[in-house]
DNA sequence: AAAACTACCTGAGTGC
DNA sequence: TGCACTCAGGTAGTTT
């Protein structure tokens, strides 16, 4: 599942592959993802054009004409394969690229939660407006963190974690390894965190989101390759996806909760409330 | 208003 | 073997 670090991976993955490059074939293979393509007004706004930047937002990658973006979103089950012509040779290929000379890549997403959209320039687009600050830019700032967390009456670090509104891009996942190696319970009040536990979440998950970055840099050549699930590196996970095994810091078996409908794993040992 | 819930979708996995 | 069922997850939009 495409998470922030497989998108970064995607990002610089295709800078070489089509940053000023000319788009010249463009084909959509159904009218919806998760919203109506607007295929009309993305034709008009790159084809025939060059990419100018490749520039990521959270989990959003953008392709940069001279008039506005395409807004990319993988989903829970997108991916990019490069191919050697514009046939689909895939169940669930939605859209075709083409750059000159010879660049084809398609885009698969199975589940079909993903997105492709048109931001025009000096517009911005209502889905990146809401996005909070990215967790790797320089914007982000305990202190800006522990403000927000003040008001909330309510909700646990970890539902914080994972709301794009007041941090991009951090998923299930993330959140949950973030949390386990910074021995912070997931159950614990956001507005409980103090300044420097801000600081500690904050660093941790930059160095899991950059490590994790770093692995996917060595295997970016099965970007490549056919099997898409080749690119989605796994990070060693400490905690995701391991209940009941036990702990590697301290044994104890790992627990399973749900959030917001959403699995948390985390050690009731290691990680205070 | 804040926070939780639901819908969207397919494939993988499980149990019968 | 196959069918029915559950679960997973990102996030916009809806409900509590």
């Amino acid at each position: 599942m495409p998470e922030l670090p497989e998108v970064e991976t995607l990002k610089r993955a295709l800078i070489p592959l089509v940053l000023n490059k000319r788009l010249v074939k463009l084909n959509f293979l159904r009218k919806n993802l998760r919203f109506p393509i607007p295929s009309t007004k993305i034709r008009k706004g790159l084809l025939n054009q060059d990419v100018a930047k490749i520039t990521r937002r959270g989990k959003y990658i953008l392709l940069h004409g001279p008039d506005g973006a395409l807004l990319i979103h993988l989903g829970m089950s997108g991916r990019f394969t490069q191919a050697p012509s514009m046939k689909p040779f895939e169940k669930h290929t939605h859209a075709v690229f083409k750059f000159a000379p010879e660049i084809y890549l398609h885009y698969i997403d199975p589940r079909r939660f993903g997105c492709l959209l048109w931001v025009p320039n000096n517009q911005g687009h209502p889905l990146l407006n809401k996005i909070g600050p990215d967790p790797l830019g320089k914007a982000i700032t305990a202190d800006e963190m522990k403000l927000l967390a003040k008001n909330c009456k309510k909700i646990s670090i970890k539902n914080f974690l994972m709301d794009s509104k007041r941090i991009a891009g951090v998923g299930n996942i993330y959140a949950c390894e973030t949390l386990f190696a910074a021995k912070i319970s997931p159950k614990k009040p956001a507005r409980r965190i103090n300044s420097s536990q801000w600081t500690l979440l904050l660093s941790t998950l930059r160095d899991i989101l950059q490590r994790s970055i770093a692995a996917g840099g060595t295997t970016l050549r099965d970007f490549y390759s056919t099997d898409g699930n080749q690119g989605y590196y796994k990070f060693s996970l400490a905690v995701y996806g391991k209940e009941n095994e036990p702990c590697i810091v301290c044994t104890q078996p790992i627990k399973r909760i749900t959030q917001s409908a959403r699995s948390t794993f985390y050690c009731k040992e290691c990680q205070r409330p």
